[in-house]
DNA sequence: CAGCATCCCGATTGATACTG
DNA sequence: CAGTATCAATCGGGATGCTG
């Protein structure tokens, strides 16, 4: 196993988590366990090979550990432990940092768990005073609950058509859920079954307002 | 240039800062503009190839800038952008996860930086409460003044001797530092060189007492 | 289908030598 | 000092095949 060899924390943690894949792995587990054949399908690009390398890694290291699923749908799923799950602020803070380069929404892949840990970087506290809200976020088998309120921000999984008769639910792939958020209806297309919205207008526009991406990078020197 | 191809800002940060060494090269640029060959001493294990191809991507990628320095005494330096200035808090993340990996501060590199760094990742706003004292930290060719008021620790690189008549100074080669600040006087050997201590006893304990390592992962299960 | 192991190839890394 | 060039070793990516 490679190492920097170097006392630092930083470099201690990327000993840990600095392969490549390993972070994106991370991340589809940050809202709870997943099966291999979920991390495959939700990680494109990913081989095989790599993926099994990096999670018996990443158990070994105590990051992640695997799991039996209880006897009603016997399955085997890989979870974070603790202290994986403590990467969760790296993982916001890599995201702020990451989400200020332009790019092209459509025509790249983006995860169910991806877009639900962007409302965490980009949940906008100062725009949400006030707001009090539950939504539930469809994207095909991946269902997200959320709820706004006191100006903090809650989100994990849910089961679908179980909403707390959540005022808005919104229906979409979730590159088409990326854009109407931080870009408004418009952006995600109008086509019919591209998007659906159940709610009313209003709360709708009051959940995408307390989302806004970071400003872009400024090019000036320092 | 190797991608991810995804939209998901934390696959789109690793694109730009995920390669091998790209985040030790930056965390030594943490503090402010270095030479070539800062870089190359301070980062034990890297080849030259490697961190002239990093130094390239990352002022490619509007991350780092390369400048030279007028011409009393001229040199090229790298620096970082307001851009990647911004990183600060990922780092500062992953070094506060990684910090609990048990190691051996004996036989491993710790630069000067690294050291500086996990202060600000170790400080505990808590137990500074009510501490106001100016240090000087002094690891050979580095120094670092370090200022410690209302809860709030300020750090940065400093003129040697040129300390605000510190109440405290401080000279040791890096992992000695790291020693005595995160585990006493004892622990740092107290063979003559080794450490030096100008300033009183209690400034010293006072000082040190506002930096603490967090706890080791429990390795229970979720 | 879940969870890998294998094989092959191109890309990346690492150690060293070398140059302006 | 500040890098570039070279070359061997390793790693990642993709296809395929195996096993319960």
């Amino acid at each position: 196993m490679r190492s920097y060899l170097d006392a630092c924390g930083i470099t201690r943690a990327l000993d840990v988590v600095g392969e490549r894949w390993a972070i994106p792995v991370i991340r589809e587990l940050i809202f709870g366990p997943r099966r291999y054949s979920d991390l495959d399908t939700a990680l494109p690009g990913v081989s095989t090979n790599i993926l099994g390398a990096r999670l018996k890694e990443l158990v070994k290291a105590g990051v992640v550990v695997k799991r039996r699923l209880a006897p009603p749908t016997p399955a085997n799923v890989y979870e974070l432990t603790p202290w994986g799950a403590a990467l969760e602020p790296v993982l916001i803070e890599l995201g702020r940092w990451g989400s200020r380069t332009a790019v092209d929404l459509s025509h790249q892949a983006l995860s169910a768990s991806s877009l639900a840990l962007s409302l965490k970087t980009t949940f906008d506290a100062h725009a949400a005073a006030g707001v009090e809200l539950d939504a539930q976020l469809v994207m095909g088998e991946d269902c997200f609950g959320v709820h706004i309120g006191s100006g903090v921000l809650t989100i994990g999984r849910d089961a679908p058509h179980t909403g707390r008769a959540s005022g808005l639910r919104l229906h979409a792939d979730p590159p088409t859920m990326a854009s109407y958020v931080y870009q408004g209806l418009e952006a995600a297309g109008t086509a019919f079954d591209v998007i659906r919205i159940e709610g009313s207008r209003g709360s709708a526009e009051l959940f995408t307002r307390c989302f806004t991406l970071p400003e872009p990078p400024t090019k000036g020197t320092l």
